[in-house]
DNA sequence: CGCTCTCGTGCTAACACGAGAGCGGTGCATTAGT
């Protein structure tokens, strides 16, 4: 074991000029180079990356990253190259041409590559998988591995079928990281992936360098004059959240007429435009960015020192990572949340999604005609339809247990008439309906709570909490101090699996001195008052 | 779900008001056409 360390070390060193590996970091490798798959939880700028890079120098065979956005693909593939040399890590997408593709896969076949960067997109396509099986990946790494949670239910379906693909390809140890994740969403990433037994390393949560507080507004004007006042009054550099592509735009517009450097930041800009904002603000010209949440992942900038958001995310795990963008060199830095509880109807707008009727019976039609494993691709080619929505409806039909993934598709278990295939998809958009919801609903709970606000953030994301943080708005007024003495535990602890009388098996997510909060596998977040739970006998342990 | 915009109504006309429609985020890949 000695021994592994120290080749870890030296790779770190030699490599990448790293002097010492992070206690989180050097488990991790060690559990990778074992043969284990692992899953690692840790803010952005701890370096999880460092696990698969220095993993992938002391394992034969190349390694696949899967990662959700072509940028951050070039990003990543410049860092390695300076570290490994030129050649040494490749990304094969659409921004390449046929041509400049197919050197790639020559050099990652020829070992001249050790990293071949993917989006989940093209593991839908069976020659990727077969060009990977022939070349013996060793490790397959799913980089912002939240993604599978958060887009892959019917954004980007393609996440979803990532555990199918790894499977296609031998089944290589896999090492899912991610910067967010309340104990629901990692749950999610293992069963989805498919992780077998992983090595779950979970670190540094608490920002406690990041003040944060909220503001509740009663109407609209006046909402919009305290966000543009919190930011010109704020220490800068500063990024605005927004929920709308057209509010970024007039939002920057007033700070330009307020005499602040700012810019505006979406996805429906232009790619060129997108870069241009991006690099300015990391280099200190623009001091300040009003986005939606296209502004994100890539955004690696130590000085960041307010975040305001204008409007309410869709769950608290998207809120603390758009905060975290903050204060990441630990200097002092304030988070600033925006709320009206009318701003929560946009979020249940965007939450909601479910196929349409005539896709879901043609695609049971088709399914039912076959019994060899249908790919979206060839379900969406023969019955001209969206590939997307196709595999959305296969995944609901996984998820439903009418159908099971394997290599090349989706293989249907029995009979599938239209009728039962709609039920089923009924029942998983409900299900999800309610989850989103629930999550919807935590955020609310943090808007509106009294409680200590970080303790609050934090025990949703798992951590015990024993006492207020003394700097958040809560603690500031005092509240915090008042309702956070005695409670439940004893009677209950974190993440104890318990099974109520309606809603089925859930785990508790948080206890307090009148209330406990459980997710529920079917019903997502639920408050539950203790009085009635004890009185009624609705939780037991399970 | 909630905001904003448009249009019709009322009926002396001008403007005020209500009903109804439309819109709202995240990105991959692929393709048609300059």
């Amino acid at each position: 074991m000695t021994g592994l360390r120290q080749r870890m070390q030296e790779i770190a060193r030699e490599r990448f000029g790293w002097t010492a590996l992070k206690p989180g970091q050097a488990e991790a490798i060690q559990a990778v180079v074992a043969g284990r798959d692992v899953l690692v939880v840790m803010p952005t700028g701890y370096g999880k990356s460092a696990v698969y890079q220095v993993a992938a120098h002391l394992l034969d065979g190349p390694t696949l990253v899967i990662s959700p956005l072509i940028a951050l693909q070039a990003d990543q593939v410049r860092h390695l190259e300076r570290a490994s040399g030129e050649g040494s890590a490749v990304a094969v997408n659409s921004s390449h041409t046929d041509r400049a593709n197919e050197r790639s896969w020559e050099a990652v076949a020829s070992g001249e590559a050790e990293f071949v960067f993917l989006a989940p997109e093209q593991l839908a396509k069976p020659e990727v998988v077969d060009e990977l099986a022939t070349l013996g990946v060793s490790l397959v790494v799913v980089d912002e591995a939240h993604c599978v949670s958060s887009w892959g239910h019917d954004f980007r379906p393609d996440y979803l079928r990532l555990g199918a693909a790894i499977e296609a390809l031998g089944r290589p140890r896999v090492v899912a990281l991610t910067a967010t994740g309340s104990a629901p969403v990692r749950e999610e990433i293992i069963e989805r992936l498919g992780l077998r037994d992983p090595r779950v390393l979970v670190g540094g949560f608490d920002r406690p360098n990041i003040h944060l507080a909220v503001v509740r507004h009663e109407d609209q004007a006046a909402k919009e004059r305290a966000i543009i006042e919190t930011a010109v009054e704020a220490a800068r550099p500063a990024l605005v959240y927004v929920a709308t592509r057209a509010d970024t735009e007039r939002f920057a517009e007033r700070f330009g007429e307020e005499g602040l450097r700012a810019a505006f930041y979406h996805g429906g800009m232009p790619a060129r435009a997108r870069r241009q904002v991006h690099e300015a603000f990391l280099a200190d010209e623009i001091e300040l960015v009003v986005a939606t949440s296209a502004f994100g992942m890539g955004v690696d900038k130590p000085n960041v020192r307010t975040i305001v958001h204008g409007d309410v995310t869709e769950s608290i795990d998207a809120y603390y990572q758009e905060v975290g963008r903050g204060g990441r060199d630990g200097e002092a830095t304030a988070a600033t949340l925006h709320y009206r509880p009318e701003d929560l109807g946009l979020r249940a707008f965007f939450a909601s999604g479910r196929p349409r009727e005539d896709r879901v019976r043609a695609v049971a039609a088709a399914l039912s005609a076959g019994d060899a494993p249908r790919s979206g691709r060839d379900v969406a080619e023969a019955l001209a339809l969206p590939t997307r929505a196709v595999t959305a409806i296969l995944n609901m039909l996984v998820e439903a247990d009418a159908a099971t993934a394997v290599e090349g598709g989706v293989l249907v278990l029995g009979e599938l008439p239209g009728d039962t295939a709609l039920a089923l998809v009924d029942e998983v958009v409900e299900r999800r309906r309610r989850i989103d919801e629930s999550r919807l609903a935590m955020i609310r709970g943090y808007a509106e709570t009294t409680r200590c606000r970080r303790a609050y953030l934090l025990e949703y994301f798992g951590d015990a909490v024993t006492a207020p943080c003394g700097n958040c708005d809560t603690c500031d007024r005092g509240s915090a101090y008042e309702s956070d003495e005695g409670g439940a535990e004893g009677e209950y602890r974190l993440d104890q699996a318990v099974r109520h009388r309606e809603w089925g098996d859930g785990r508790v997510m948080s206890i307090e001195p009148d209330r406990i909060t459980v997710f529920f596998d079917e019903e997502g977040y639920r408050v539950l008052s203790l009085a009635a739970v004890r009185e009624g006998g609705l939780l037991t342990a399970s």
